[in-house]
DNA sequence: GACTGTGAAGACTTTCACAGCA
DNA sequence: TGCTGTGAAAGTCTTCACAGTC
């Protein structure tokens, strides 16, 4: 099974766990918080707690990236801050372009987070004509028929897509022939790309609706305190319903 | 994807996996749109494709929610709809509130893809008196003197944070004992709640510093043809280093 | 014949618990 | 003594592959 992997291949990222990438980011922060205090050394079990996580976890995952700590005493702030920064390839930097600005891109251009991290938001692009030459975070928006040449003329090879739904795939598309490899899409839509290009989405309602979840969960077990096999609702109960052409249920949801 | 929730054992989902809870709401989404093209049926394989996945895992999926289709046909778009809908607790109204109504706040307020999915934006709250009854998404944003009235008053369950980092865990721990018991954080900042409150974060940068990790792999690939243990670069390599109190390490970052 | 539902295998992730070093 | 680094165990998630049903 060599390359015609279906989507998501987790990367080949060179022995270190994805989910490991995933948390260094949220290390990272707790460090420069600690950094900018100039808090010298660090135990496993207090970065821990500044990150949010268990301190096993957090050792397991240093130990992806070397042997960085000094046992007895915990690990050297600034020295980690570096290495992390060094694994997660923020010691260079990377110009992204913001394609749709609408209420979140113009957010997304206001966000400060961005250039802390060696981000540099190098052009905001919009099809709309009359957005054109109008500032946002003090850069003049730029229109979409110009998206190579910016692409290009920047060498940027990140993207983030904050258009309707609707355009996404296309300015997608154009994003990645322009030579764009990593796409930050927060339009509510799947991306096809190519392979050798990183999709990562992020969808604001998706993540209320799994807090929905659980939220109706906890109402749910108020009830019944037992921790039995909770059917407090009336409501259609796992595989033993069978599904009529109509039955009782609603056929149309509130769309 | 951005995970939640400080530590605790996987809430008791009544048997259905975190990782299947996740994917829910993609399902629903690509089943919504099937919906209002009148699509009637669809397979696990013309429905995977849709909503990014395989259909292997969507069909293990559905069957933790019991046994919603039809073998040798597919699925009924609607009653999948309806199921779903159900199970993730989008049959109910659930009224939120947003904190910080800065950039992000704003185009939170704005987005659309909340209402449409069951949750109604009861009120915006912010601490800035300025503020104080300006029209965002028209509805006037109000003081966070009456955070603890308003989320009695509308029974509000879901918070979403969109303040500065500062401020987050202050608010937050009104929000709880005001008696929100969800929670959806955008300040870049770890929350701690007590037992039965969830908290799901998205951070933007995080995102951002993901996609630079991959990226960053991708070029340095490019030299280094075979699958070896490409360790291509006369970098620090795994286990092997030793640190010194100094040495070629630069000690500080770019902020 | 087509497609779902699902045990079983495999991969990945987390947690445990302790040896080893400063 | 205190804390890291890590094998091994446990837990979770994904994928396979095929029996079962329409």
């Amino acid at each position: 099974m060599a390359t015609g992997r279906t989507h998501r291949p987790a990367t080949r990222s060179r022995g270190i766990p994805e989910a490991t990438v995933a948390r260094l980011p949220l290390y990272l922060r707790a460090l420069t918080a600690l950094s900018e205090r100039s808090v010298p050394t660090v135990s496993s079990e207090e970065l821990a707690a500044a990150a949010g996580v268990n301190s096993a976890k957090l050792r397991k995952d240093f130990s992806y990236l070397g042997s960085y700590g000094t046992r007895g005493v915990g690990y050297d702030v600034e020295y980690l801050v570096y290495q992390i920064s060094r694994e997660l390839g923020l010691t260079q930097d990377w110009p992204v372009v913001i394609v749709g600005i609408g209420n979140l891109g113009a957010a997304l251009a206001n966000y400060g987070g961005f250039a802390s991290r060696g981000f540099r938001v190098a052009a905001l692009i919009d099809a709309d004509p009359a957005m054109a030459g109008k500032p946002v975070a003090g850069m003049p928006v730029q229109h979409t028929d110009d998206l190579e040449k910016i692409i290009s003329d920047n060498g940027v090879s990140i993207g983030v897509i904050a258009t309707p739904a609707g355009a996404a795939q296309q300015v997608c598309d154009r994003l990645v022939a322009a030579g764009v490899t990593s796409i930050l899409n927060f339009a509510p839509t799947v991306l096809t790309v190519p392979d050798g290009v990183d999709v990562r989405k992020v969808d604001l309602s998706i993540e209320l609706q799994i807090l929905a979840f659980h939220e109706q969960r906890k109402a749910g077990e108020e009830s019944a305190a037992d921790d039995g096999d909770g059917a407090a609702e009336p409501a259609v109960t796992k595989a033993q319903h069978r599904k009529g052409p109509d039955g009782d249920v609603p056929a149309v949801m509130p769309a």
